[in-house]
DNA sequence: AGCTGCTCCTGGTCGC
DNA sequence: TGCGACCAGGAGCAGC
């Protein structure tokens, strides 16, 4: 479910609903969302207090006392909520943090899909996914030079290019079909193909588009809420994702929707122009 | 090294 | 109404 700017609304929301509590206990009711030994985890996390949420790429990093540090991606569906430990349970609740004063932390996840790893702070970049995590899509850490250099290594696709984690973090299907749109490229172009201008205008693109969604606390399509139970109001200003049928915004035309590397893609098929497919007019 | 296909899960929707 | 096929915002892994 959630991309960078969701991940970033649910830490902003989280910072203030459990900062300074404290861990009487914890429950782990499917132990496969916990990478290791769950014996373990739920051990080490008695006692510690939550310091600081910090975020990288899609990645929660939960700052607790003694230099622990709880590092949680929800990927498809997963969801945090504070709720009194005597609220009923529901069924998709897969982890509980019991804290000294009464309330909980609770995680769900409908399909299961989300992981959780407890490590030693400053061990970050010794875990799977953060080791090789591209830059962040900022203009402080997001540089044209770099990602034409990455994009260069790849001939497959742009749209599954921009989906690989490595190359920039944060991006998802909804906004690499919305960068793309917003860029005038094709998703089927081969990363590896794309000109100077192109590069620019999509790297441009990618930090302003992730900056105006966190900016809108994120995109609720399906099921995406944040720590407090709200919608993100981004989905309104979605131009191709999901509005297969409807007039291309730019230009009038149908917008389409095909299969990319598996996963559902929208474009407008006259405003991204794949190179070299234009039908010559003979 | 890079790419494709498969896998982890549940639930909603669509066609018959 | 029931049933099967397919779809869904992610990413790790095997195998080529």
């Amino acid at each position: 479910m959630p991309e960078l700017p969701e991940v970033e609304t649910v830490r902003q929301g989280l910072r203030g609903l459990i900062l300074n509590k404290t861990i009487a206990n914890v429950e782990v009711r499917w132990g496969k969302i916990i990478n290791g030994d769950s014996a373990k985890f739920t051990n080490d996390l008695v006692g510690e207090t939550f310091k600081e949420v910090d975020r990288r790429g899609k990645y929660l990093l939960f700052r607790l006392s003694d230099d622990l540090t709880l590092v949680s991606h929800l990927r498809m569906e997963g969801k945090y909520r504070v709720t009194p430990q005597a609220q009923e349970v529901t069924k998709h609740t897969h982890v509980i943090f019991n804290f000294t004063d009464g309330t909980a932390l609770r995680y769900l996840d409908t399909r299961k899909f989300g992981r959780m790893t407890l490590i030693k702070t400053g061990t970050e970049n010794q875990v799977g996914g953060l080791k090789t995590l591209g830059p962040e899509p900022t203009a402080a850490d997001f540089q044209v030079a770099d990602f034409a250099q990455r994009l260069r290594r790849h001939k497959k696709a742009i749209k599954p290019t921009l989906l690989d984690q490595n190359v920039v973090a944060g991006l998802g299907n909804i906004y690499a079909d919305e960068v793309l749109w917003l860029s005038e490229i094709h998703p089927l172009q081969p990363a590896n193909t794309l000109s100077p201008a192109q590069i620019q205008v999509l790297h441009d693109n990618i930090i302003l588009e992730l900056t105006k969604a966190i900016q809108a606390k994120g995109t609720t399509i399906r099921s995406y809420t944040d720590a407090y139970g709200a919608t993100g109001g981004f989905q309104l200003s979605l131009h191709v994702y999901g509005r297969e049928g409807e007039p291309c915004e730019r230009c009038g035309v149908t917008i389409e929707k095909i299969k990319v590397a598996q996963r559902g893609t929208h474009f407008c098929p006259h405003c991204q122009i794949l190179p070299g497919s234009q039908v010559s007019a003979s």
